[in-house]
DNA sequence: GACCCTCTACCGTAAACAGGGGGATTTTTG
DNA sequence: CAAAAATCCCCCTGTTTACGGTAGAGGGTC
């Protein structure tokens, strides 16, 4: 049985990563680089007939961003696996690539068995993250545990943040309407803040809800 | 220099699972296993004193839950590093779980040598994640592709989920407050919903925001 | 026992908002 | 070019919000 290697796409505009990343790809037998671009608008003109199983791509790319190359890529060719080697590992850089669907993000200290081992990764449907990336994602799941909205007053905001009205929370919990004006009042004392928005954005942004 | 090694505790019911376990890791002499623990309430009596640095966590667990033990853990101890090990991989057990404060999740099924790791993985300030568990993560964040909604639409539905007004919207958006109320007109007959927090709700499951 | 916090409930009001109907134009994009 | 998306405008009504006070019952703590 003689198996097909891995298409293997690098989008990079610096020329020694990008030929380093390809020589490196290519000396293993399994994988093949079919193509390396230094812009995503270079890569959408070909990826599509290129019809790599992986992309390895930066984020810091002259003309469109690599974010938004992410999900011309994925709309184009929604079964490749694009990785993110980027410098940028800010909370901003790693959650926007995912939304757009990133399937691995790498910083690009990464070693290159690091990185190969991230290729093999995302082949076997895993995710590939660097270290200090799969903490990062982790902490975003939890809560703060000094928040200085009581029990009630978290659920409360809560629905409020699910778009609720107060009538329809007051149901929910089955209190009176009058009850959950009173928890709002306080929230927002508590908070500092003068409207729903703004209650919303403070506890989302410190994690209270 | 002498390294005071690591210190350990293991929650865990199965007899067999969790005695494994412990001769696994004191084999390796940078980790000690200080006390093991067949349910959370016998762990939380004594886990103080034990001030491990690692917890190995099971979920199914008599009486408490195991959800509800790491949250109380990381009460009593802010800095452990908790890593579930479960055999229940479903969305429910993995996100409550990290809500709870746990710092990684490996299905049971993992070998020991990736357990090892993964207690390696966390002392960096990692997050050990499974293959499948990591995917599961990224995926959360990743929205549904083919979403009804136009990019503007899905941009005021966001701000909608914000606690925005319609006013706010526009403002934000740089347009009349009329054409935000088109955009929600026209979600909401997309979604075939009648109220805001409807539109919310589908749009959040669906993931079109 | 005094004290603070939480949760509950009530009254009232002015201003803002939501949601529903209609129609129309321009820009973008396949 | 045609379709889809994005923009703007008018009408209307009933609901909601945010804010001001007040207050009792129950829990925990000093």
């Amino acid at each position: 049985m003689t198996t097909i290697p891995t298409k293997i796409c690098i989008v990079e505009d610096n020329f020694v990563i990008k030929e380093g990343y390809k020589i490196l790809i290519d000396s293993i037998s399994k994988y093949h680089v079919v193509n390396t671009y230094t812009s995503c608008e270079e890569a959408l003109d070909n990826i599509e007939s290129d019809a790599p199983d992986v992309v390895l791509m930066d984020l810091e790319l002259p003309g469109m961003s690599g974010i938004e190359g992410i999900g011309r890529i994925k709309k184009k060719l929604p079964k490749a696996n694009i990785i993110v080697v980027s410098l940028h590992t800010d909370k901003e850089s790693v959650f926007q690539s995912f939304n757009a669907g990133a399937a691995g993000f790498m910083a690009k200290a990464v070693s290159y068995s690091d990185l190969l081992d991230g290729i093999d990764e995302v082949l076997q449907g895993g995710a590939p993250l660097s270290k200090e990336i799969s903490r990062m994602v982790i902490e975003s799941f939890q809560r703060n545990t000094d928040s200085p909205l009581s029990r009630r007053e978290t659920e409360v905001l809560e629905k409020l943040a699910e778009g609720k009205s107060y009538s329809q929370i007051a149901d929910e919990l089955f209190v009176h309407r009058e009850t959950i004006k009173t928890h709002i009042k306080n929230i927002y004392i508590k908070l500092g803040v003068k409207s729903k928005a703004n209650a919303i954005e403070i506890g989302r942004h410190n994690k209270y809800i």
